[in-house]
DNA sequence: CCCTCATTCATACGTTCGTTTGAATCATAC
DNA sequence: GTATGATTCAAACGAACGTATGAATGAGGG
């Protein structure tokens, strides 16, 4: 009943070849080759080229999502009201766990992640599923209790600043490696640029009219 | 010896497209269907596909480059030195130019510039041509002396924090409308939000080694 | 041993894709 | 009017795509 291993090695293949080339720039057969299973395999064990790519979204960003949720807890347990950088760094921190330098895996999962994020197709609004839209609002209120002065639109306008923040950094290091002589931040440093860069972006006071 | 009509009428509904699909989502059928002119339209005015979309990019990112080359050179003219704040505005700013609240077009044209930013594709880096890296490495030495306690892979990333929140900060609100009763801020609120936002990250102070 | 059921396999179907072709059409200059 | 060069057109090309099919294969229980 347990799945052998030919359902994982599609998983991997079609992690990484969608992280390289999107969704669409990959073809199932691109898949089962770099898997070495047949081109039928996907078929059998997810049904459509979509719902794996469902399949890879959910296994990608569910560690993502339970760590965000857990440091929210964490945060709503204290006596305590959790600071903006507590809640920047519950929300932001763990989309760059898991790609610590040099990790090559890591850049290619957050790398994925921009292609979900980013993809332009309607049914890539169906991959993460609702549980990550559900802590985006759990955060929201967080936010907005800690910023009060906020109003809700600008305090909707810097969360998004925070995904674009967390999704895209990697994006140009990945497309024009070594350009400039610009040294690859490993994810370590960029994990606490980040917080540092989203921290002072969410307190900064609001927008006069 | 001037395009008469066919050309321009590709260029705006490839727009249109590529803004909405993406890249690879966008078939020449559907291009020359929505424009009104023959499949082989394009292949005789572009040469193919991807010229074509490197025509759609030039067109769209020329006038931001030229905005941002504009403003820079304004403020280096003076006697004072440019603040944080003044950079941030002369560099995102025109970014948000041209997509001001209602207008439609504009927000494809945001839309757009996310589908060449994010395009996992090698043949996207081709699209926009070496002028947007210049200036961007033009205000990489401006920032640099305006903020030189940073470190410069610190200031690259934080550079880098800047295209990302221009670039995607409408993805959210393009994708899912109407969500859940956040009203679609105006491309006039989202500018002035997001100099707020960006000028209060770039100002941070440096992150402890 | 053989039946069963899950999985793997080679192969094919129908569609859509980007691009090409060569004739038809048009404007313009002689 | 007719020749010329640029443009538009209908049609087709081969390739690659996602998916479906039915036979082969393998392991485990009767």
């Amino acid at each position: 009943m347990a799945p052998p291993d030919t359902r994982t090695q599609i998983l991997d293949a079609a992690e990484h070849l969608f992280a390289e080339r999107g969704f669409r720039g990959t073809s199932v057969r691109a898949i089962t080759d770099l898997a070495k299973v047949n081109l039928a395999a996907v078929g059998y064990h997810f049904g459509s080229k979509a719902e794996l790519m469902a399949a890879v979204a959910r296994r990608v960003v569910a560690p993502i999502n339970a760590a965000q949720s857990a440091g929210l807890d964490r945060l709503l347990a204290r006596t305590s009201e959790p600071t903006v950088a507590e809640l920047v760094e519950a929300f932001a921190g763990p989309m760059f766990d898991g790609m610590r330098a040099g990790d090559e895996n890591g850049a290619r999962t957050s790398r994925l992640i921009v292609t979900i994020i980013c993809d332009p197709a309607k049914e890539a609004r169906s991959w993460t599923g609702p549980a990550e839209s559900e802590i985006r609002g759990r955060f929201q209120t967080a936010f907005q209790r800690a910023l009060p002065h906020l109003t809700e639109g600008e305090l909707w306008f810097r969360i998004r600043g925070i995904l674009a923040v967390a999704a895209v950094d990697r994006i140009e290091v990945y497309n024009q490696p070594g350009s400039a002589g610009h040294s690859t931040p490993g994810g370590e440093a960029a994990r606490s640029w980040a917080i540092t860069f989203l921290a002072a972006a969410m307190s900064a006071p609001p927008t006069p009219s």
